[in-house]
DNA sequence: CCGCTATTAGCACTTGGTACTAATATGAGT
DNA sequence: ACTCATATTAGTACCAAGTGCTAATAGCGG
């Protein structure tokens, strides 16, 4: 016997998982084995054929996919909007947004929401920021949902500025206060949103 | 006929592109024309067979999934780094990271690269943010390469506070200015909010 | 009616399997 | 050594989703 049953399932698993296009047949062969003791372990072991890893895979991405295709301009999802005037958008804090130390999301990510957030309720697909003052209320975590809510507070039409604040929070307690100082790029506003 | 074979093959290419899990038979009963009339049509677009889409997906996703993960903790290469003192990081930026409207980076990317490093010049993993003032002061595009500067500069051992500034320049141009008001979790703080 | 393109049909063959049955090995217990 | 159980191997039929190839037919313009 080339290797006892539990171990080769064993190594067999750890193959399959950090090279899901293998075949049963390279399997075989690396294991010594037979194809077909390979699919009793597959079997046994609960792992799919090649096609249906690769499948899942490739799901997995595609879904990501669409679902980052919106989250590449606004970071969150837009749940209201009012253009020049408000918006409001959520979060949901993923494990991938954390310091794997203590869990605590990175400051850059409740950033970059509220700041998509005030790029977004700018009447204007090119608006950038100029300043901006963050204030970190308290730590928030893998699991919670953060919403945030943008208020245009101020405008100055000849300098093509506005004025943004964001409040953010998790559970009705805030967390994260930010305010942005908000450069219009397009030519003078002749009044309506396209 | 039921559409021109040109408009057709338009509307396939679209069809597979928003769906690449589309088979040849099912593709065959959305157009009402027969099994070989969408193979012939593949064949003429030049657009691989299911499976192989599919493999092309995942193998793109598994590529991607090896080269994001050293990426996680830190954004942008720390070239120089001393701690508690100073600190450079550098950042490519890509298309993924501008608007696409104008090519221009997105705020929260400066940020995130700016902060990550005012996080890891700290001599503590546990460090978080409390406070921030930016400015964005020159449009950093695509292609640029963004360093960032960050300098210890005021300590506060009994609040446990530290402030970072960070200065990111493209071409020894300033691009953006941030200040940070750090707070650092380790040492015996008991007053921790969870 | 000829010629041309487009479409459809049919068959053999390919990959990477599943499902199932049956034979053989191997080792342990008594 | 005999027996039983588990492990392994072999072999067959079958499937999905194709490729490759040949051949027939449809439709239309001139």
């Amino acid at each position: 016997m080339r290797k006892p049953k539990k171990e080769r399932q064993r190594a067999l698993t750890e193959s399959i998982n950090d090279n899901p296009f293998v075949t049963d047949d390279e399997l075989s062969t690396k294991f010594d084995v037979s194809v077909q003791t390979i699919r009793l372990d597959r079997m046994e072991l609960g792992i799919p054929e090649l096609r249906e890893r690769i499948k899942h895979v490739a799901v997995k991405t595609f879904e990501d996919e669409v679902k980052s295709l919106p989250i590449d301009e606004v970071i969150g999802e837009i749940i209201d909007i009012e253009l020049d005037e408000r918006a409001i958008s959520i979060f949901d804090v993923k494990p991938e947004h954390v310091f794997q130390r203590n869990q605590i999301a990175r400051g850059h990510h409740l950033f970059a929401q509220a700041n998509s957030l005030a790029v977004a309720v700018m009447n204007d697909e090119l608006a950038l920021t100029v300043k901006s003052e963050l204030q970190f209320l308290r730590p928030v975590t893998a699991g919670q949902r953060v919403v945030a809510k943008a208020q245009v507070v101020d405008r100055n039409p000849e300098k093509n500025r506005a004025y943004v604040k964001v409040v953010s929070s998790v559970d009705l307690a805030t967390v994260f206060i930010g305010t942005f100082e908000m450069y219009r790029m397009t030519e003078q506003s002749e009044g309506d949103e396209k």
